[in-house]
RNA sequence: GCCCGAGUGGCGGAAUUGGUAUACGCGUUCGACUUAAAAUCGAAUGGUGAAAACCAUAUGGGUUCAAGUCCCAUCUCGGGCACCA
């Protein structure tokens, strides 16, 4: 070979990786381990982009720096299959998502080969593979059993273009974060996961996480713990009393009014003749009126019910008024208003008219119980979609349901020729009639009884609830995951993505939580460290879109000859891995230069017979180290760059060219396995040596007044003599002219070898 | 509105504990090689200035022998939350 040509050696390795697996993670009980983890990607139709590529970069850098340094590393790799892309491409055009699903992940596949990735294929997983989701289901049953999976009747974000509800997590500014399309309220029964039942530790374990401290911040607000009393206040009809929740109790001499919101369950019972049909007109408007018209539109509107409670602490008689402004999903949706005390309740007081009364504050349980509420509601996980994991429940005559045994699992996703959803807001696993049915004893009447199957599906944030756990032992076909793998792997310790701050990284530890009290896992949290990454944009600095045409495939970049070290080492580069960063296809090249410098070092260039560099290679070796500890992948390169410069400059010895290759393995393992297969040499992570870190000389700094005038250098022997360092200093020619009117004081920082004299 | 971040050359960015501001890369300019170009190699590159020197890390103050870094105020951008009682 006479010049470097990426596209060869990578595949060389990739053929020789593919044959002898040196990425299969040991069974090696008791030895040091790191488990590292992307967050599992979607495979579109589309194929990787260049952010799969960084996220999953930063993955490999650290599994293949660990590797390097002896530790048995785990860097498995799955797909999140199920979804809507597929199910609405299904019903566009008859195919079946199992089909669309399969090509699109040998795709993926077959690209993340392509990048060199030091992944152990024998773990893949697939969550719409029914000997994973059979494990899904396992788990929301064992959720079923402790009831904190149940079935509530409630108003529910409703996606009319999606035909499905929606999470909390899932409407992002009252729109769909599928479609885009504004979401509605519709009163349903549906499915939950019992999360707030954890929202006091899922709160108080955020501060000891290795997290960053967006998304900490991100999951306290989302979880939103508010610290007040309930209080009752009777009303003067008789009709039942009212319970309000408020964070300031001491101020209830204040209170000069109700307020509940628009869906509170008693409201009838606030009604009089007068006031009905007036009171009912509000509610249907409120209730029509969309998320978005409400957060937009925030002047005060309500009406009053025709009833007054009575203020416990004053006694006096004050107006119920029923607004929008009040929310019945928090707190228990009823309100006192202090309106001296509170900006919303003033700007209500004064549009209608209602008292203002100065308060004085009283202790804080007086009148009512101390009661912490959350801002997190339940996680609504049914989702009335086809292509999902069906939730393993039958209903009988009755209509009450009951679990699908654990014998009978995986409740399998059954063929249909249709994916249209019906028109009664059931998925189209209702059109599958035989699958339908299912005969399941039933205690109550003590029978076998003909039922009738769910019909929605498992919220896809469900199945990567687990899939972390699911690493450890990827085919035990008799556990969801084997105690010992996971004993021995898990937690994870370095977990990589881009997105879901507050859905998938708080429902991962919701169920942490929940199966380590079932005694299913020795943890609590699941992940160790977390690293956010950034995005990568269009060179305009936009988001990359299809319909912009300014997406950049990395399998082009490659295929341009550039090689997948190149961009591999081109991402790390690019900046700070936490934030975003634009593409700029100039600076790919300038990475390519750098690589092809290293091989033109190894390959084509002369061996030099004397050491000039050892004082650079140990330095090198400490900066890539610790800066891949720091996770500062963009200043890892940096040094190797300079590395390279100084040895085109000096002259490199072999021992120059091994260091070279093992740092440079993590960022671009191709060309860095052809050279130290050249060079006959294993890729254990070199160690520095602080001897070699100092040289004889030192140069020290002369400041005059702070101010840079001069450096000189001594010998590193003299550095501890301050008196001397000073007196060689003072004699320097540049600093003679400006020490004539006398010294007043010097400062010498011999770490720093600086030196400042102030005249 | 509230809570976090951030602001450094023509550009992406570096400066890890208050101690040489601008590492590394891109771009630009000049040179070598070449019939020529590409590639490659070498040199220069914050601004003003002939030079000495002076001025530069969003703006204005402050602390310090010494500030991109710490403190106060202001401006701008980004992110999160947003009628959560």
């Amino acid at each position: 070979m006479e010049r470097y040509e990426p596209l060869k050696i990578e595949q060389k390795w990739q053929q020789i990786w593919e044959k002898t697996s040196p990425f299969k993670a040991k069974e090696a009980p008791g030895t040091p381990k790191v488990m590292l983890a992307e967050m599992f990607p979607y495979p579109s139709g589309a194929g990787l982009h260049v952010g799969h590529v960084r996220n999953f970069t930063i993955v490999d850098v650290l599994a293949r720096f660990h590797a390097q340094q002896g530790l048995n590393v785990l860097r498995p790799f799955g797909y999140d299959t199920f979804g809507l892309p597929a199910e609405n491409y299904a019903i566009k055009t008859g195919t079946a998502p199992q089909k669309v699903t399969k090509i699109n992940i040998d795709n993926f596949r077959k690209q993340a080969k392509r990048l060199g990735f030091a992944i152990d294929w024998s773990r893949e997983i697939n969550t719409s593979d029914p000997e994973y989701y059979r494990w899904t289901q396992w788990c929301f049953l064992q959720l079923y059993k402790k009831g904190l999976a149940y079935q509530k009747e409630s108003y529910q974000w409703w996606c009319p273009v999606d035909q499905t509800v929606l999470a909390n997590e899932q409407v992002e500014n009252g729109k769909c974060w599928r479609c885009g399309h504004e979401v509605e309220k519709k009163k349903m029964k549906q499915w939950f996961f019992k999360i707030t039942e954890y929202a006091d530790e899922l709160l108080d374990e955020i501060d000891h996480l290795e997290w960053p401290d967006k998304i900490k911040t991100m999951q306290k607000n989302w979880i939103g713990r508010s610290v007040g009393a309930e209080i009752d206040f009777a009303v003067e009809s008789g009709a039942p009393h009212i319970t309000v929740f408020t964070t300031r109790p001491d101020t209830i001499y204040g209170a000069t009014f109700l307020v509940v919101a628009p869906e509170y369950g008693q409201l009838e019972s606030l009604l009089t003749d007068d006031t009905r049909e007036k009171v009912l007109a509000y509610k249907a408007a409120a209730l029509k009126k969309s998320e978005i018209e409400r957060q937009e539109n925030k002047e005060k509107t309500g009406v009053f019910t025709g009833s007054y409670a009575i203020n416990p602490a004053t006694k006096a008689k004050i107006p119920i008024w029923v607004a929008d402004y009040v929310l019945a999903g928090y707190g228990t949706g009823a309100i006192m208003a202090v309106p001296a005390m509170d900006d919303r309740d003033h700007e209500f007081a004064e549009k209608f008219d209602l008292p203002i009364v100065e308060t004085e504050l009283c202790d804080r349980d007086k009148f009512g119980t101390l009661k912490t509420t959350y801002r997190m509601r339940d996680w609504l996980i049914s989702r009335q979609r086809y292509w999902g994991c069906p939730i393993p429940i039958a209903y009988d005559s009755e209509g009450n349901p009951h679990p699908i045994p654990e014998d009978q699992l995986p409740v399998l996703i059954p063929e249909v020729d249709d994916y249209q959803p019906d028109n009664t807001g059931r998925s189209a696993l209702a059109k599958a009639t035989d699958w339908l049915k299912v005969n399941i004893y039933n205690e109550a009447i003590g029978q076998v009884e003909e039922m009738t199957r769910e019909t929605d599906t498992l919220d896809g944030y469900a199945c990567s609830s687990w899939y972390l756990w699911r690493y450890a032992s990827p085919h035990d076909n008799t556990a969801a995951w084997s105690q010992e793998a996971i004993k021995y792997w898990e937690p994870v310790d370095y977990y990589c993505g881009a997105d879901h701050a507050v859905a998938h990284l708080l429902y991962i530890r919701f169920w942490c939580k929940f199966f380590a009290d079932e005694g299913y896992l020795p943890f609590r949290e699941p992940i160790k460290r977390l690293l956010y990454n950034g995005y990568i944009n269009a060179p305009d600095g936009k988001k990359m879109s299809k319909s912009k045409g300014n997406v950049i495939d990395p399998l082009d970049v490659i295929n341009d000859g550039y090689g997948a070290d190149t961009l591999r080492t081109y991402e790390m580069f690019i900046g700070p891995y936490d934030q975003d960063a634009a593409w700029d296809t100039r600076s790919v090249g300038g990475v390519y230069r750098f690589l092809n410098r290293c091989w033109t070092l190894c390959f084509a260039t002369p061996v030099s017979d004397t050491d000039h560099t050892v004082t650079t290679r140990h330095r090198t070796i400490k900066k890539v180290t610790e800066d891949i500890h720091r996770y500062n992948f963009n200043t890892a390169v940096a040094a190797l760059m300079e590395y390279v410069n100084e040895l085109y400059k000096v002259g490199a010895i072999t021992e120059d060219l091994i260091v070279l290759a093992k740092l440079l393995k993590p960022f671009a393992p191709h060309l860095a396995s052809e050279m130290l297969e050249k060079l006959s040499s294993d890729d254990e992570w070199p160690k520095w040596e602080d001897q070699y870190l100092t040289s004889d000389t030192a140069e020290i700094i002369i400041q005059v007044n702070g101010k840079l005038r001069s450096k000189i250098t001594i010998d590193a022997s003299n550095l501890a003599d301050e008196e001397k360092v000073v007196a060689i200093a003072l004699a320097d020619d540049k600093i003679k002219k400006y020490t004539e009117p006398g010294i007043k004081k010097t400062i010498f920082v011999p770490k720093a070898k600086i030196l400042n004299i102030v005249v």
